[in-house]
Formats: C-alpha cells, structure tokens, sequence
DNA sequence: GAGCCGTGGGA
DNA sequence: TTCCCAAGGCT
C-alpha cells in the first residue's frame, strides 16, 4: 500500500484491509474480487492484485510462512528491491538497503547527486549510496530512521536543515543549495483525453457495470461502459444497449487527473427498462469501483434516492 | 528501458 | 488552478 502512496493516505486503507483480511491465509483464501474492493479508491490495483498473488504463493509454496530470505522475497509478484529491502530490515533487522522517495531526497543533498533518478546512471549511484550507508547491525533503526529524515525534516520544500541530526556532514546544506536537490526531472505536458461514461439504471435502480481488464488504468475494477464523447456515439452505444434506453440526463463534463494524462469524463444517466444482466445493486455488493465513477454514483444516487437502498 | 499505473494533499 | 510528489514495480 505504500509504494508510491503516502502513508497518511495509506491508513484508513490498511485498517480496514487488515480487517478483512487478517493473515496471509485468510488473504490467500479470499477472492480476488473482494481485495479489489477493499483496495479500491488507493490507486495503482496491480499492487492489490499482485499482493493477493503473493500470499497465494506464501501459502502454496511456504506453507503460509512469509519467506524472509531476499531471493524468495524479491521473486514474489509486487515485492521490487526497494520492498524487498524494507521487508528485511524492518521486520528481519537485516542488513539491506532500501530506495525509496525519502531515502533518494536525503542522499541527493547529502551528496549532492547530480541529476534525475530517472536516469538508470542516477539510479545506480543512488542504490550504491543506500548501500553505502546501510549498517551491518541495527538496520531496522537506521532504515526507520533515514525515511523518518526524509518525511518530517529533510523535507521536498524548505528542509528544516537547522534541526537535521546530519546537517554537518551534508553537502549541500554545506553549500546552501539544498534547493536544487534533488534535481527536478523535466516536465513533460500530459496529454488530454476525453470520453463518456454510460450510466445504465433499469427498473430496480440497478446499475450496469463492467469489469475492466487487469490490463490498463482501473484494471480489474468495475466501471460503466465507455464511448467517445460525442453524440453520435453515445446515441449509438445506448442504442446497442438496450433499444427501450432512455437519456435521463447529461451531465457537465469534469476532469480526472492521472500521472501521466488528464481523462474528461462527461456522465451520461439513463434509464434502461427490462434489463438485469449485468446490472447491479451497488449497495449490496462489494466490488472494487474507481474513484470518479464513484463520485458519479454518489450523484446518480441524489438524483434518484428513493430506489437505491432496497 | 521508457512508459504505464491512481489518488489526494499541500503549496 | 496547476503542479509536485508520495514507504515503486512491471512490461
């Protein structure tokens, strides 16, 4: 849940997650379906969909002992080098390295690191720094220590470099350009894409939802179908539905934003008689939806709140 | 190896 | 509003 992910973000999620899902085996025994569902609205499915990989293979090929050698750790599904390291020395006090967001912040500035860790030459050198600094003995500590810097003193804007324990070794605080680390990657514009999102309600006030492939954005979750925007195929794809569909309404379109480009998602209600396969009653399933069909749920639902809570 | 994969908070 | 970026990994 971490990787890439705040953990202020992260903690409602694990709570729950670890409610629902209590050991490795009670993981590896549970339906992917539900995993995504308690996953979803954090992000970067893979992760969940991996996860649920990995305790299959704790309790197939470990007999659900988690494996705590960097080999086994390292070929589970999800688990990078970066994991694979913090597993080891916070839960084994091993002595290995990890590379993640703080960790790369403070090296850059202790040592000054010339360019973006994009670059795989930059990386190499910071996994050499991380590996450098790694202790032999008390790695759970320092591990817990160094990302702890990078969170609450060292800092992306103005590092809080007067109450920095290593502030005398760093070089750039040194040098008073902690500013300039570590070097930003070249922005690159993300692009704009736009489509329409096909909010079919029958009769019961059920909704039709489809899962979308493990592959792409949102994979594994349930959404409502798509089309282009634009009226001639939206008007198409309802007509290919369900003959009987109605246009409820049209809502204004709104922005989503992704890393890597921007999604206008302009919602469609309609009605839809005399269906119910695929069709379903959102409140009594658990299933894993995206936050932006969610929200268009969420207004589904104060358009028409008398027949969504059966 | 470069692109892809979500979302939310802070400035 | 827009941009940055976060306990990265996979293809």
């Amino acid at each position: 849940m971490l990787q890439q992910t705040q953990v202020a973000t992260v903690i409602d999620y694990f709570n729950n997650f670890v409610v629902n899902f209590p050991t490795v085996v009670a993981l590896a025994n549970a339906d992917e379906e539900e995993v995504l569902a308690s996953w979803a609205g954090l992000g970067y499915y893979s992760r969940a969909r991996n996860l649920h990989k990995s305790a299959r293979i704790v309790l197939s090929k470990y007999r659900g002992i988690f494996p705590t050698s960097h080999s086994e750790l390292i070929s589970l599904p999800g688990v990078g080098e970066s994991t694979a390291g913090a597993i080891l020395s916070l839960a084994c006090n091993q002595s290995r390295p990890i590379l993640d967001g703080n960790v790369k912040r403070v090296l850059s500035r202790c040592h000054r690191v010339a360019g973006h860790y994009s670059d795989s030459k930059v990386l190499k050198e910071f996994w050499r720094l991380a590996k450098y600094h790694t202790p032999s003995k008390q790695n759970a500590n320092y591990t817990q220590a160094i990302m702890d810097l990078g969170a609450t003193i060292c800092v992306p804007r103005k590092p809080l470099c007067s109450r920095c324990p290593v502030s005398r070794h760093c070089k750039a605080n040194l040098c008073n350009d902690q500013a300039s680390f570590p070097q930003k990657k070249a922005r690159t514009i993300r692009p704009e894409k736009s489509l329409a999102l096909l909010a079919y309600r029958n009769d019961k006030g059920d909704i039709y939802l489809v899962k979308r492939p493990n592959k792409g954005v949102w994979g594994g979750l349930w959404s409502f179908e798509e089309c282009e925007d634009t009226k001639t195929a939206i008007t198409a794809a309802i007509k290919e539905h369900n003959i009987k569909a109605s246009i409820v309404s049209s809502l204004p379109k709104f922005k989503h934003s992704f890393t890597h480009y921007h999604l206008w998602i302009r919602p469609i209600i309609i009605n839809s008689p005399s269906l119910e396969k695929g069709y379903f009653n959102i409140n009594k399933m658990a299933l894993g939806i995206p936050t932006p069909v969610k929200k268009i749920i969420t207004m589904l639902d104060s358009l028409n709140p008398t027949k969504s809570n059966e």
